[in-house]
DNA sequence: CTCCTTTATCTTGATATCAAGATAAATACT
DNA sequence: AGTATTTATCTTGATATCAAGATAAAGGAG
């Protein structure tokens, strides 16, 4: 009997004629994930970062050498507007962790790079992010988890099947 | 191949050290969650709700008669702070769907309660989004959504074991 | 070459959220 | 009763986000 049974206790009692079943596996799932995320947030924080810069950085750093994307590209892989990634290219600037960069050819974008100091963070911060996604998953045994996986698999591609 | 084998692939060239298989089953349930989220806020918006709307409203309803709580009650359900409590009131009530009542026995605080308009309101939107939850959990057939419920609820468990 | 459209990014204004502090009333302690 | 503590809620200030519009440069049509 966690707080998700006793919301659709309650709705069963109040509205006997929905059927409430699917908004047990939605409501777990929502208390997961905001467990989870505050769980992730603490690993950013040692590190100086939140979810939002953290994952700039890390598409930056993954983008391989010479670890710069245009603003439009960091816009696709985080899935935020335009203005939202010009705020947090603002901060992570200020903090020195990346630079503008004009490029020659196209005035009217640049590259957004990692500097030194960007790079050797975000290395530090994903080797103690995944170590944290492992202590996270650990819930559930590998198998479970392959299980868990092929579900979300499956069912993630019901929104994204022409997206491959 | 979806955007997350994609991600993963970047990591594995750009960090072998990294085992990324939690990165993966975390990103998909991430991208899952945000689709499912979307479609969620489509029928909040068709009653001219948010999801923070509908969570304080659908919290009242689902107390049962006479559809009021205290702003305390409110806060400890959806789990928000009370400075964001205090504003989902304010606008709820400006549009006539919840009502401050002044508690006689203890004048520090009062209750918050549907008015008649909330109440028949949130009956109609409740109805659709559980039809919503219906047809977004539909990509599972009924034994794979159950297998979930078992894998999410063991994995809730780690983070909420000692609050049943 | 000039004008129009598209692309790339930033700016503005509105909203929601939280943390921390303020206010006010109830309760407990002496 | 008088003071201190706790409880209940609101206020303030900072941050992040989005939608829509502004700005500037590139590319295409004639």
């Amino acid at each position: 009997m966690d707080q998700v049974d006793r919301i659709l206790a309650q709705w069963r009692t109040e509205r006997p004629d929905l059927d409430v079943g699917p908004m047990g596996t939605l409501g777990r799932m929502s208390r997961l994930f905001r467990h989870l995320r505050e769980e992730l947030d603490k690993v950013y924080l040692e590190y100086g970062l939140s979810q939002a810069s953290f994952d700039v950085l890390a598409t930056l750093r993954r983008a391989g050498e010479p670890y710069a994307l245009s603003p439009s590209m960091l816009i696709e892989w985080t899935m935020v507007t335009s203005g939202t990634m010009t705020n947090r290219v603002d901060r992570l600037e200020a903090a020195g962790l990346v630079e503008r960069r004009r490029n020659p050819d196209d005035r009217r974008g640049f590259l957004v790079g990692l500097t030194e100091q960007g790079r050797v963070l975000i290395d530090e911060a994903v080797t103690a992010h995944v170590a944290n996604q492992h202590r996270l998953t650990a819930a559930l045994t590998a198998e479970e988890r392959q299980a868990f996986d092929v579900l979300v698999a499956k069912w993630l591609s019901a929104f994204e099947e022409n997206e491959g």
